[in-house]
DNA sequence: ACGGGTTACACT
DNA sequence: TAGTGTAAC
């Protein structure tokens, strides 16, 4: 891990914020009745009452651990509340959870840089608003300190006071204190403030950790909970790492144990950093060689939405599936939910997922013991639920017959999952194609024909094929088109066999693409009267996040249109390779490398046309 | 028959 | 790359 910002290592201010027994927050702010009250939420119920997933502080007291399952936890404490998981599609629906955790997110991302690690903590980045307190404000010159911020644990705080405040108070307001830690005593103020706004707008407590990095955040996190928050100033780093007697987890944990005899982070410091990395690699081993002296240079990611949508579900013991049937009956509900919160998120979040892949595990029959692992299988995500469960299933089928081998007799499969990936921001040029027309005349709203309008068109060609009446748009340009808002579209070619000359200018084709802004609502039948035959090339600008020089990268990415509501595309699978015959002969070769680096879930037997993904029935 | 369902990431 | 494995909550 590269180190990104060496003159502000040791003295960002970083908060990790956690929720308290999230799940179980959740339940009894919809039953208030519950709160204070010992409490579990369990994941369904049938078997052993359930698994929880989420205990409170007051079932804790009772020794009530989050391993337990519902009979287990009333035996140790029977006037446990088991408030159960809701249930959609027969399995777990955790949707009410995700959108609780973004209530809070949108409160915690006001501040400062924030990253969302899960669906109930995050990371905020506050050292630009701790700086600017520090020279606007400065917790000296106020004088009624937020109680919540002098409730705070601050850790190396030496002697004992009649009331616990007002030795951190004096903390706060220490004038003579270095820098960074009146960066830290800003940071505490300002995080206070966060969550006592979060109580209050959201009815949830939870914990928080301030320190110079994400890792002594994190750690700190933990150390006080519920309803509290714990400081790290750098001088405690020492002694708190040195005083953990935790076990290091994991497979790397017992790997040091077995190599080095290391068992705490404590004992990781009498190696050097070139002896780690020989044992663990470069990487690896100078991250343990910081971590044992609690520097992480880890930047606060901004990100406040997730990189992938997953779904799952496990069939355990007898209730493995065993018949094609009964997967297909759990995939189809699998991806009907996938498919309702890929479509939410690209409607709220201006994003589409690009990759969708299944996973399974399953048994044969046959040889009890080493059981073959079920391969993952991933192919480009279409949107709309029957093509997320048709090519679900078969990525299903066909990882089942890797799996299987030649016996194909008997097997059971244990758990399913489909997880909707590679989720990439919807470039601010793109728009309906309707919209592109509406902008041409009023008449498509007022009952005129889109084929009249596309007749007017000077920079579209009119042929007709068997079925259908074509509109072709041609503009070809190869790096030095013009650019799209975003850069992100640079390359559009239309074809079918003979076309006019183009006519760049106001009414093509790319100039819709990279114009217009506002997403066509009024989604209507005149779809189906669309046959553009177009290949459109979406390749990010130079200049994008992920850092990718090299356009290559890139083409086999988004290929063409598809239609997403407001967007559409068509993507290389989606490409009847039958037309690339027919594109210019310069841009054949490199569609053909494309057309090779996509692949499809099936056969490739289907005749598909490109003009009808024109004609796609709309997305409900 | 597994704490289940999700997420993220490093590695190859 | 797509696919595997690990880890965390």
């Amino acid at each position: 891990m590269p180190i990104p910002r060496p003159d502000r290592q040791g003295d960002r201010v970083i908060a990790h914020v956690d929720m308290d027994c999230f799940y179980v927050q959740v339940e009894q702010r919809k039953q208030p009745e519950l709160r204070g009250l010992p409490t579990a939420v369990v994941q369904y119920n049938e078997w052993k009452g359930g698994a929880l997933i989420a205990v409170s502080y007051e079932a804790r007291k009772f020794g009530v651990k989050r391993s337990m399952r519902g009979d287990e936890a009333k035996m140790v404490c029977p006037s446990i509340h088991l408030v159960q998981v809701p249930v959609a599609r027969g399995k777990a629906d955790l949707n009410s959870y995700r959108s609780a955790g973004s209530e809070v997110v949108s409160i915690l991302s006001a501040r400062g840089r924030c990253e969302r690690a899960s669906i109930d903590e995050v990371y905020l980045d506050l050292t630009d608003a701790a700086e600017t307190m520090l020279s606007e404000s400065p917790p000296e010159a106020i004088e009624d300190i937020d109680e919540e911020a002098l409730k705070s644990h601050v850790l190396g705080i030496t002697g004992a006071d009649v009331d616990g405040l007002n030795n951190v108070r004096r903390w706060l307001c220490q004038s003579d204190a270095v820098h960074k830690d009146k960066l830290l005593a800003c940071g505490t103020i300002i995080v206070a403030q966060l969550r006592d706004e979060v109580l209050r707008k959201t009815e949830f407590t939870c914990s928080a950790g301030i320190a110079h990095n994400k890792m002594l955040a994190k750690l700190a996190s933990g150390m006080h909970k519920p309803a509290q928050q714990t400081i790290v100033p750098s001088s405690a780093v020492t002694n708190l790492l040195a005083s953990l007697p935790k076990q290091l987890g994991g497979k790397l944990g017992s790997s040091l144990h077995d190599d080095l005899g290391v068992n705490t982070v404590g004992d990781l410091l009498q190696f050097s950093e070139e002896k780690l990395q020989e044992r663990y690699g470069v990487n690896t081993g100078t991250w343990l060689w910081n971590i044992a002296r609690g520097i992480s240079g880890d930047e606060v990611e901004g990100r406040i939405l997730p990189k992938s949508h997953g779904c799952g579900k496990t069939f355990p013991g007898p209730r493995a599936l065993k018949t094609s049937a009964c997967v297909e009956h759990w995939l189809n509900q699998l991806c009907e939910e996938l498919n309702e919160r890929v479509q939410s998120d690209s409607e709220q979040n201006k994003r589409v997922a690009n990759t969708l892949t299944l996973h399974a595990t399953a048994h044969k029959a046959s040889d009890i013991q080493l059981h073959k692992k079920f391969p993952s299988k991933s192919c480009p995500l279409r949107y709309g639920r029957d093509k997320i469960q048709e090519d679900a299933k078969k990525l299903f089928d066909s990882g089942l017959r890797e799996f299987l081998g030649s016996h194909t007799d008997g097997w059971r499969v244990t758990s399913l999952s489909v997880i909707a990936s590679k989720i990439l921001d919807i470039p601010s040029g793109s728009c309906s194609i309707l919209k592109f027309f509406q902008g041409k005349s009023q008449s498509i709203t007022s009952g005129g024909s889109l084929e009249d309008i596309l007749d007017d068109d000077p920079s579209c060609s009119t042929e007709r094929d068997d079925e259908h009446k074509v509109f072709s748009y041609e503009e070809c340009s190869k790096d030095g088109g013009a650019p799209s808002q975003d850069g992100l579209i640079n390359t559009v070619c239309a074809q079918k066999k003979s076309i006019k000359p183009k006519e760049k200018g106001k009414n093509s084709i790319l100039k819709f693409f990279s114009s217009i802004d506002a997403p066509a609502k009024q989604a209507q039948n005149d779809t189906n009267l669309l046959h553009l035959n177009i290949l459109m090339v979406r390749v990010p600008n130079c200049t994008d996040p992920q850092g990718y020089d090299d356009r290559r990268h890139y083409t086999h990415d988004g290929i063409s249109l598809r239609r997403l509501d407001d967007l559409w595309t068509i993507r290389a699978e989606d490409i009847d390779p039958s037309v690339v015959d027919e594109l210019p002969l310069e841009i054949q070769q490199e569609v053909q490398g494309w057309l090779r680096s996509s692949k499809r879930p099936h056969n490739c037997t289907r005749r598909s046309s490109l003009l009808n993904y024109f004609s796609l029935d709309k997305p409900t």
